[in-house]
DNA sequence: TTGAAAGCGCTAACAC
DNA sequence: GTGTTAGCGCTTTCAA
């Protein structure tokens, strides 16, 4: 790591005339910045991102506090932020909260110290349930940035990347009704978390509007992830009538589809099944899961987008909510309609 | 974000006692030292980590660079690359090298400059294959310590936190014969990688190694993820004697199980199916695969606890390998024998 | 056209 | 026991 003082030394210029040459300046002759930027690729030479970012307070580095890696949404939408912050510049430093407001503040707190210009973050599942939020308001009093995406805080005031889940639960819902199923079961395994509230509340109100579903709706509520495929596999023994199945998380989809086959159900004949998955999951269901598509790499890459524009702003921006879209990909396990 | 200097000026100190107290120097009197810190937590004061990166030339954060971040391998090891450096007061910046060379090139260069004290990284697949070394050199040279986990170089000097992959492939062949079976096929889509050639070779050995088993091993090759179903259906279909899989990757073991059962084979009667799979693909495996399990949290922890032994050590360390355990875990795609 | 100097926030050798 | 000062690497104002 050749720095400035000694590029300069080598040249025998000033360490200033040696800055503004490589910038470019017009401050200097021409032939001075030649000689500079040729000593400059010589030595390769690269400005020292620490220093850098003392002297501009600026450290084009983004905070990324993820719930969870191993949740493959969470990966996604880290595949997208990592991609578009390189694209435009900044690099990103990840805490991983776990799930646990403790290491969520813990994480926020020791980045807040300087190392990050600004934070895109999903709320933990714990903060969510318990509410806090405290952390965030003295985050942005310290007039650090925030970004929220997926599982954002009504009460905090900041940018916001969201998909429309009560829509996309609505529309999956109406989908169902249209293929004529009267026995729709909704297993919910995130009840807690803002977008399974509005998942649930759109598969209501999808039923609530249409005319000719009489049936209430069926909720398997099943909270501890180890209990997924013995509560669906109960719920199959347990209802014979159940012709539809909308799974409001990633991976039950997928576990609903060999339930279904273990219990004898043909698919999509005797029941549709909708997931919210990712096609990560599609080589281990047969037939293929049909899915709401979260466009998981579009919410980061939007994520970073919004919150470079705002710390490369001069004036201050209002604070904007964009909602990305989601799909409905109809594959294997539902009738087309 | 109060500085020192602000402290020091409310207190009517000198900078420079307000640091040595609130390091608790004993130059400092107690009283004073009582004052600043009473000051300190009342302003929340923090100290600028950039600041003290350029002071100390420390960043107290390591680079990590990954392939990819939806192969859920990496996501378990950057857990456990996150959870050990906050444990160990380090940050973690990520890049993830998406399989290719230059992305991989441009994150470390883009971090070599003063951003991180070391790197933790598993080679690319496209540095892998086309033995790209180079850059390690470079960085190694300006004496930023690199650590390789699982795919790692041979050619470059450096520490290396690996499984003993051989043996793991070996193990599990070895298991295959001792229940009696006599058409192992070697499901191989990771060819090109360092690990998928100590898998094949460990698989290879094994067979050599039985006296009593005589036919050839059987490797079915499949270079595209997407053609996995595919080429596993056709297998079977192909090959009506096969009576045990061994899949060195982490999805095509579910993918076998399904397609076996496809096959109208009864598992683990007809055929043992092992994989090299991590618990999160159970779910979807019915009956449960059996899996050679490589701790991936582990291979986390060891490689930060080892970066930062290097990092904070006076003296010079010899490069050392560690070999982290795996375990064989016998589900219910196998014989217990 | 070039250079000297101040300052970003912090620590530590050295003075007082 | 407390303060002054230099310096980490860089940019930028101001002076020459």
């Amino acid at each position: 790591m050749i720095t400035l003082k000694e590029l300069a030394n080598t040249l025998d210029v000033s360490i200033s005339t040696v800055s503004k040459a490589l910038n470019g300046s017009s401050e200097i002759g021409e032939k001075t910045i030649a000689r500079v930027k040729e000593a400059a690729k010589l030595y390769n030479y690269q400005p020292n991102r620490v220093a850098l970012s003392l002297r501009n307070s600026k450290t084009k580095t983004i905070g990324v506090i993820i719930p969870s890696i191993l949740n493959h949404f969470f990966a996604k939408v880290l595949y997208g932020i990592d991609k578009e912050s390189a694209k435009l510049g900044y690099n990103i430093i990840t805490c991983l909260s776990n799930e646990t407001c403790s290491k969520e503040v813990q994480g926020m707190e020791l980045l807040a110290n300087g190392s990050v210009d600004g934070f895109i973050m999903s709320i933990s599942e714990e903060a969510q349930i318990k509410n806090k939020t405290q952390h965030f308001k003295s985050i942005i009093d310290r007039k650090i940035p925030i970004l929220m995406f997926d599982r954002v805080s009504e009460s905090i005031a900041c940018d916001k990347v969201i998909i429309d889940d009560f829509q996309a639960a609505y529309n999956a819902t109406s989908h169902l009704i249209k293929e004529g199923r009267k026995n729709i079961v909704l297993i919910n395994n995130i009840e807690e978390l803002s977008v399974g509230k509005f998942r649930k509340n759109g598969c209501i109100q999808a039923i609530k509007d249409a005319k000719h579903y009489s049936n209430e709706l069926l909720e398997i509520k099943i909270a501890n992830k180890n209990d997924l495929e013995a509560g669906i596999d109960k719920m199959f023994k347990e209802n014979k009538v159940i012709d539809a199945v909308l799974c409001i998380d990633n991976i039950s989809g997928v576990i609903a589809v060999n339930m279904a086959k273990k219990h004898g159900l043909n698919i999509p004949k005797d029941i549709s099944i909708i997931g919210f998955s990712d096609d990560n999951v599609l080589p281990f269901s047969n037939p293929k899961l049909s899915t709401i598509t979260q466009h998981a790499v579009a919410i980061g890459e939007a994520s970073v987008q919004m919150m470079v524009k705002r710390l490369e702003s001069k004036e201050p921006i209002e604070y904007t909510t964009k909602t990305i879209d989601y799909s409905l990909n109809l594959r294997d396990t539902t009738l087309q309609c």
